[in-house]
DNA sequence: TGTACATCAGTGAACGCGCGTTCACTGATGTAC
DNA sequence: TGTACATCAGTGAACGCGCGTTCACTGATGTAC
């Protein structure tokens, strides 16, 4: 079943999609290869031919996907209106939605312990949180660096929080203060 | 090889430790009963004499590790002079000594999402949560709950993300920068 | 105090299972005539 | 346009391995006499 070159390059974009939907909810070592290729609609025996380990699977899902978020808050830190795009990128991280969609959260969030173990992701990761902190430092009022690193340390450790709270009410008290934090209300 | 009661009782406090030092440096599902047990100088077989199976461990080492990092805010917090007490507990939490040393670094930022995925975990983390926020609020000018909240957040994301940092000048900017939030300096 | 015994904390071989990885194969598709 | 062929994306059986768990056993120790 031969195939255009575009097709393949799609596949790759599924595996790595399911990949890290699954890693997101389960965590990294509870989904095998078999998982993630039946969830790509593949079989297993094909992985291989796409990536080279699991393990390499696991470092360019995750660095891609946080990449990604970058892009994402540079084009909202692009908004003329530096009070908007501030609100865009926090509002949408400290939203409860986000906090029950891990499937779709914040590789920092969800991976951030499991990354940090993989000193060979760091350096990717590092350049993709610098970014962030840069849009984010553009949405500020003073564009002061400091205050973003502040901001974004709020963003994280609240949803990291709030995961963990098993109270509706408290997670979101902590990330309605986050939000405070962050200038936003 | 018959013992006395409390000799046991040290036996299975080994265990834990042993247990959760790994944990928190590879993560709980790298981390094998026989690796735990040769860590607490046994071998993998007495396991089961101690513990129900590998996941009740985790369960009982996470919350327990957690129980008393509470209990040592507490303490802290019962410190009449408020400031010093709020410089004791977010010092040592925002210290690269404490980014450092993951194997016996805070369970919120070293096993954060592998316990926020075992709902039978929460409602014992989120307790020691809750004990830790009232400490804190108790050092806090004012005694205020939600800067607490606010507090507590920054010391976690700003460890979490200290972590993930190749760059130890980035890494030690995000803990100065959560200091700051917190009211130190 | 000294001896015999029962206890049970800890051992290590064995189990079934699912993992990551390999590989000989298949068959739908793009290409050449 | 129609046919024959080569390609290679994807299949599924098989591999060795380490996991969590079980269990018959061992032998140092506390206890009873």
């Amino acid at each position: 079943m031969r195939m255009k070159p575009e097709r393949k390059a799609e596949t790759r974009e599924r595996i790595l999609g399911a990949a890290l939907a699954l890693f997101r909810v389960h965590g990294v070592d509870a989904v095998g290869v078999d998982a993630i290729m039946h969830h790509a609609g593949l079989t297993h025996g094909g992985f291989y031919a796409y990536f080279a380990s699991k393990e390499a699977l696991v470092a360019e899902a995750a660095a891609a996907a946080l990449a990604r978020s970058a892009d994402k808050w540079e084009e909202f830190a692009s908004d003329p209106d530096a009070r908007a795009a501030l609100a865009q990128i926090v509002g949408s991280y400290l939203d409860p939605a986000h906090v029950a969609m891990a499937d779709r959260g914040c590789v920092l969030t969800t991976m951030g312990p499991d990354v940090a173990r993989r000193s060979d992701m760091r350096p990717a990761i590092t350049a993709s949180i610098r970014r962030m902190i840069q849009s984010l430092a553009r949405c500020i009022p003073g564009q002061s660096r400091q205050r973003a690193l502040a901001v974004l340390t709020s963003m994280v450790g609240a949803v990291v929080l709030a995961r963990l709270a098993d109270d509706p009410t408290l997670a979101d008290e902590i990330l309605a203060s986050a939000r405070q934090s962050a200038g936003l209300r």
